[in-house]
DNA sequence: CCCGGAACCTGAAGGC
DNA sequence: TGCCTTCAGGTTCCGG
């Protein structure tokens, strides 16, 4: 599933094919996809622009236009922008005028695409950018206070922090030791600082592997990248934790596979 | 505002 | 062979 460091990776791998370069046909197989304007005025205000821009906030991608407008595109659960045509579920191509074309690929068709003229009416409502200067433990601190929710929810809502997704979720909480299920306003001021620490170095790790493949996720190049295979529990419902031995187990959180050790994650 | 659960969507994998 | 269930989960919407 594309989180932080697999659409940071798209971004940075997609960069040099896309920048400067004029677009010069967009195709619509899926006009799901298109979720404003309408198909018709989407494809028209696209055609002829140029890519000025390539931006990531959360798990948004953000095409800069040369007439001011932004393609922002979120690849949800299935989606991935491949640079040759990949055998099914193309939703999308773009075309550009050097010959490049990005296949929008997308089997569970949750993918979005939209054509906004002010880009903060979509990614204005994100939480903070876990990997900026500007996230502290202090600041997580602050956002923890007054929350009652489960941890592990609070990570994975955009608004609370944005760019965390349901595995990476797992794979800090089991860095920094603690359960899923502890509330917000529990953690103690040492476990804010494991915690934060424990975000940043499973984001950072995971972008240097080029994301995590779990299931459907490509490079723009079509290879896989290689987080998962540093997962210690995410997606290893009874596989031994790595630390202790214990198996490891899967609980429901807000409706989403939840894996930890029961033993090395205490306090819930 | 906060919390939790349902809905959207479809393919892969495993059980019988 | 084929049917059924489970799992995967980002986001939005809705009710409490």
């Amino acid at each position: 599933m594309p989180e932080l460091p697999e659409v940071e990776t798209i971004k940075n791998e997609l960069s040099p094919h896309i920048i400067g370069h004029k677009i010069t046909n967009v195709t619509i197989l899926d006009e799901k996809l298109v979720r404003q304007p309408s198909v018709k005025e989407f494809r028209s205000r696209l055609i002829g622009e140029k890519i000025t821009g390539i931006e990531r906030r959360g798990k948004y991608l953000i095409l800069g236009l040369s007439s001011g407008e932004a393609l922002i595109i979120h690849l949800k659960m299935s989606g991935s922008l491949l640079l040759k045509p990949p055998e099914r579920f193309t939703r999308a191509i773009l075309h550009l005028d050097n010959g490049t074309t990005v296949h929008f690929r997308d089997p569970r068709r949750f993918g979005v695409m939209l054509l906004v003229k002010d880009k903060n009416a979509i990614i204005g409502k994100l939480g903070p950018e876990p990997l900026a200067a500007e996230f502290t433990p202090k600041i997580l601190a602050q956002r923890l206070k007054k929350r009652t929710a489960p941890i592990k929810a609070l990570l994975c809502d955009q608004g609370f922090v944005a760019g965390i997704g349901n595995m990476y979720a797992d794979e800090a909480l089991f860095r920094a030791g603690i359960h899923p299920l502890r509330s917000g306003k529990s953690l103690s001021g040492a476990e804010i600082e494991r915690l934060h620490h424990a975000i940043q170095q499973t984001l950072r790790s995971a972008i240097n592997k080029k994301g995590a493949s779990v299931e459907t996720y490509f490079r723009p190049d079509g290879q896989i990248g290689t987080a998962h295979f540093e997962f210690k529990v995410a997606h290893k419902r009874g596989e031994k934790c790595p630390n202790c031995g214990t198996p490891i187990q899967r609980i429901l959180i807000r409706n989403r596979g939840s894996y930890f050790c029961p033993k090395c994650q205490k306090g819930a």
